[in-house]
DNA sequence: CCATCAGTTCAATAAATCTTGAACTACCGC
DNA sequence: GCGGTAGTTCAAGATTTATTGAACTGATGG
């Protein structure tokens, strides 16, 4: 296990990365709970997917640069570039948080009238 | 070849299927250059990629919802629905759009320094 | 030291994606 | 109708993605 995993410089970060890394519904998920919550460790989304299946999930967001992770002993700590990625693309997380959110409700709306 | 080209309705826009649509560059130049140039045959991009290749990102991006196709004579006349996308994710394309050209700039200025 | 907990890596598989050439459809002008 | 132009569909291949079980690493508590 690399000791630091690695992250991308601010500048690096793709649009490509980062839409496709949002496309996924367990990543959102995860990105927004980060969003609600802070600095979370992997095992606070373990109800979301299996272990191993999460860990490709948090690499991906990890390499997309949309997430940081730091070792906390025997934890490790994700958390949300915000501040990279506002810089890098201004706007862009929120708006798409904001239509996860959105969408969510439209869709719990839809159940409720049927 | 269907006279009628399928479009999901508003209601049915998945964000899911949009980022996964504008994660791909060369969709998401051709998403660019209708909003510059506003309603455009499919011929107006034929220096993107071959034609069959164009077909079918232009199925793509039509199926996630991003644009309507309209048949004009022997031309299919493409464009962003914009309303549409503005009325379901509020400010979505837009921000991707600005990120993409941010992202294009970026990539130039760091070419001419070097 | 040993067991356990947190999480990753590896290998394998199923599915989706991107790309291309060949064949096709639909419309138009002559 | 014939030929040409615009664009799609089909089939095939290479690549990438998502998922899972098994084996692994690394830190902690007894």
């Amino acid at each position: 296990m690399a000791r630091e995993p690695h992250h991308p410089e601010r500048d690096q970060i793709a649009l490509s990365a980062v839409l496709e890394a949002l496309s996924e519904p367990i990543r959102r998920e995860i990105v927004l709970q980060l969003a609600r919550e802070g600095e979370a460790a992997c095992m606070a989304f373990d109800d979301c997917a299996p272990k191993t299946n999460l860990s490709y999930h948090f690499a991906r967001l990890r390499e997309a640069g949309i997430t940081r992770v730091r070792i906390d002993g025997p934890y490790r700590k994700i958390s949300l570039r915000i501040e990279d990625l506002e810089a890098r693309f201004p706007g862009l997380l929120e708006t798409i948080l904001a239509a996860a959110r959105r969408e969510a409700v439209d869709a719990r709306d839809l159940a409720t009238v049927s």
